[in-house]
DNA sequence: TTCCAACAGTTGTCGCTTCAACTTCTTCGG
DNA sequence: CCGAAGAAGTTGAAGCGACAACTGTTGGAA
């Protein structure tokens, strides 16, 4: 195994998304944990349930669309259920599918922490940067998901996410929890 | 608690970032895993310390270079002891202090799994991107990191792995084993 | 029809991170 | 000096995530 190594400048920037990578979801996530006693990620479960018509998601599709992996959203959705966030319920269509679905508790949790979380995400990330550094933002991160997602379970939220210079076609509108 | 929303681009962008912290940590530190049986917290520990003149660094020192909390650093140096990567000595000088060393066998561990990490973060990161958008994210993640950096303790980050644009002032040469 | 491979989820275990408490040591104000 | 405040680390408990093994179900091919 040969590899040509970093250069200075491809070392600078590596070695602080490595920093950013160790500090920001450590942030995120403690905002959420003690304004609203939730997760970050479990923050992101909820916002993809309230964002559905149905309010409610089939597991392997709510997996894709938090970019987890079943296991993890297995026993995520079974704690957020005892807490009576969300419920489970099987599909009758297909019996080996799990159908979770939005409790009015959970809607009304994702929408007393959504104000805070949007204060952090601004305060962290988006009022950090120019209108400039967004953009550029959103290519970088869009160059690195596409060559990261292998499985190809992310094309949702390419169409729902877009914000009209990436993918070139024109996105939805902006929804009602997502920050 | 009255927040402006996130418009269409601002949260692009976060959509994809978010993303990207949930992905990107998992891809790394699986292939350190199965290549050096290390993890990506731990790879850093290692580089830090093998890039310190001495071979050793104080725990909280190696803490802030890290960016890290002292505990979880604690912990982990312990597993690192007792797999004889690196040691932990008493500092005769302040008798709180602890200086942890670099063992050879570490050494030996961090040489042989730079080159596969180097091709991982190549894959993954660097040479997904061009030049120009590296150069970009140097400045977004610096900025981020600024605004986050409260306690002001990645100064040491700045001022070695400096590429020359962002800071001003000239950086070290590219160390050994920092990808 | 029958069988088998692939799919959708769940569960258990283990290791890692966090948080709060605690010990020991240093420093600084009086 | 002396005592209090704070720094440097360590520890234990609790919770979360990863991995592998497992159950139950579906769809298709022989």
């Amino acid at each position: 195994m040969d590899v040509p190594w970093l250069d200075r400048t491809q070392l600078a920037a590596w070695v602080r998304v490595a920093a950013l990578l160790e500090v920001l979801p450590g942030t995120l996530d403690g905002q959420l944990r003690r304004d609203a006693d939730v997760t970050l990620f479990e923050y992101f479960v909820l916002a993809m349930l309230s964002e559905s018509p149905t309010r409610s998601l089939r597991m392997s599709e709510l997996a894709a669309q938090t970019s987890a992996t079943l296991p993890r959203l297995s026993h995520v959705v079974k704690r957020m259920e005892s807490r009576g966030l969300v419920e489970r319920r099987p599909d009758p269509d297909d019996r080996r599918a799990t159908t979770c679905v939005l409790t009015d508790g959970g809607l009304a949790r994702i929408e007393q922490a959504a104000p805070g979380h949007v204060a952090a995400v601004r305060e962290h990330v988006v009022d950090v940067l120019t209108p400039e550094q967004i953009t550029q933002l959103t290519g970088i991160a869009d160059a690195l998901l596409r060559s990261l997602d292998s499985s190809g379970g992310m094309a949702a939220m390419y169409r729902r996410y877009d914000d009209g210079a990436v993918s070139g076609a024109p996105g939805a509108a902006t929804p009602p929890v997502r920050p």
